[in-house]
DNA sequence: TTGTAAGCGTTATCAA
DNA sequence: TTGATAACGCTTACAA
């Protein structure tokens, strides 16, 4: 049962005040004119106890916790997974920690979330926005708490945010179909009025104009698509289509998981095509050729826009959107 | 700009003291004798002005930070996000929130974030530890913060844990391949002093020895593994093995990929059988049977152990090893 | 060059 | 039944 060492445990060993040892440890006893013979004392000292600065005590002082909350939907993704990952390093290189929570794309669970981490009092949140969310994301911004969408945004609220240009990706998928010379896609989407899918599905229907392709869109209802697409592609009309292109990974999943299940011919003739890039795509036979978003470019900047405005106070509205790249396998 | 509501704010708008409206506000009134007239007025104007407890004065003041520190190797694996998931799940049910940090197996990153934990003042750890963390965590203990080890445990280190049995789980994985008639299983796993391999090569060699069954054991090295069974699988002799089990996730994934590049017909007869339950289980052709770990549990208990040593200060020294269950499907 | 003291928002102990 | 006040560990403006 050690107790922590504190910045008085230090000035009573060293028959000093607290303030100079705070400064010292600091770094700021150059300019506060201590003497540098005092200065060896206490990082001796301090170094010798074993000394860790209170993080709440400085978060209370100072006001600034350095902590960051990032939501996402949920965590358990991998998608996400990996998008935390680079947060979190970025983060602790600039010497924030980060505290997360998964919303699963509730409103309910998300404004929770929320409210956690305000009392917790994050100097910054990094959110997956969801559907619903632009007054409590309002909200955050007036009790100024920096704060930046990613993944997403949402068109009624001003917030900034870092996405991948979905528009563009969705776009040149299309180009891609054409260059391959497929003639009657299966587009494969969700309804949401969130960006992304409004982008996706924005980007491929424009380029199937301007391609002059044919193309089915399907776009299945956020809360029951599971269902749905299961139920579609049992029903698909092979000769109608030569190429399936989903429109999120976990759209690809799940339909993949039905295509392999329902082991019919004519289903396996047809081409794939993807956004995101899940790892299943490398093992599936065919490999799935799919357009993987910039998550390390995109979780980098979103961090450090963040910090940057949590540190300069200057809210200056950057918002950016990222392009990924065509990763060319075999199934198109 | 607004600024945060404190108590003080309360007790001036109804010209009452902060001692009275924090007895109110965490709904000790009754016991200290405060009018339920006053209480009300309290909770009132608490709500009005839409007050927030900050809970970092709550920790400085508490001693109790109601953060707990989860340190996983990687927070991108799927395996520990799904961990990670629940995790978070219960411990905001009993009012804590989850700090994170991913070790990627590194020592020397596994002790910055526990350091890091530390000085945020974590009220209890949960860990996944690494390679020689041992004595990294016995100072924790020492220290006196909560912690117990999930996913697999170290020998040589006191702490509680809160595994899957990997012994009975890769042993029932023998008997079910004796059930199904293989004679010869290549048995790919790593060789590594963390106990889920210990203990998954332990049961394995066991109820092969148990059921006399051939097999042959690929103990790839923990820093090279990767390489290490794209060769083996490129130079699997399929004449004289009729299955294979991959003792962990990873090894099944890039195995998977290897098998499924190679497009080879002898490869393809084989049987497999993991350990782990990876999404791509069910999408593979054909789908791979497997031993799933128990990680609702798993995580569940973790966290309900954490809180009630957090909670009760009486570190009863309790381990678990939770069965999984084997999952049936084409592969084997 | 160093010390003192106020204050961050709470909680808890007394006193009134 | 309620109010004053010290304390948690730290930072910082000001005094010495």
């Amino acid at each position: 049962m050690k107790k922590n060492v504190t910045l008085n445990d230090i000035a009573q060993k060293l028959n000093v005040s607290v303030g100079l040892v705070s400064l010292v440890l600091r770094g700021k006893w150059k300019e506060n004119r201590i003497s540098e013979e005092m200065a060896k004392k206490v990082n001796k000292a301090a170094k010798d106890l074993g000394y860790k600065p209170n993080a709440m005590a400085q978060a209370l002082r100072t006001g600034k916790s350095k902590i960051i909350g990032l939501i996402v939907a949920d965590i358990a993704n991998p998608f996400y997974g990996k998008i935390a990952r680079i947060i979190e390093n970025e983060a602790y290189n600039k010497g924030y920690q980060v505290i997360f929570g998964s919303s699963d794309e509730d409103l309910c669970k998300f404004e929770k979330v929320v409210e956690a981490m305000k009392s917790r009092q994050v100097d910054g949140l990094l959110v997956v926005p969801v559907i619903g969310s632009h007054e409590v994301l309002q909200a955050i911004q007036e009790s100024n708490i920096p704060t930046i969408s990613i993944d997403r945004y949402l068109t009624d609220a001003k917030l900034p945010y870092v996405v991948t240009d979905n528009y563009k990706g969705s776009y040149d998928i299309g180009l891609y179909l054409q260059q391959k010379g497929y003639q009657n896609i299966a587009f494969i989407t969700k309804e949401s009025p969130l960006s992304n899918f409004i982008e996706r599905n924005k980007g491929f229907e424009q380029s199937m104009k301007d391609t002059g392709i044919n193309y089915q869109k399907h776009a299945l209802s956020v809360d029951n698509w599971n269902e749905e697409l299961v139920q579609l592609i049992r029903d698909m009309d092979t000769s109608k289509v030569d190429a399936i292109y989903f429109a999120q990974n976990m759209l690809a999943v799940e339909g993949l998981k039905t295509v392999n299940a329902l082991h019919s011919d004519e289903l396996d003739k047809l081409a794939i095509i993807s956004f995101d890039n899940p790892e299943i795509f490398e093992i599936n036979r065919p490999t799935i050729t799919c357009y993987q978003q910039p998550l390390q470019v995109l979780a980098e900047k979103a961090v450090q826009e963040l910090i940057n405005s949590i540190e300069s106070k200057q809210s200056k509205d950057i918002s950016l959107k990222i392009e990924g790249k065509l990763i060319i396998r075999q199934s198109c």
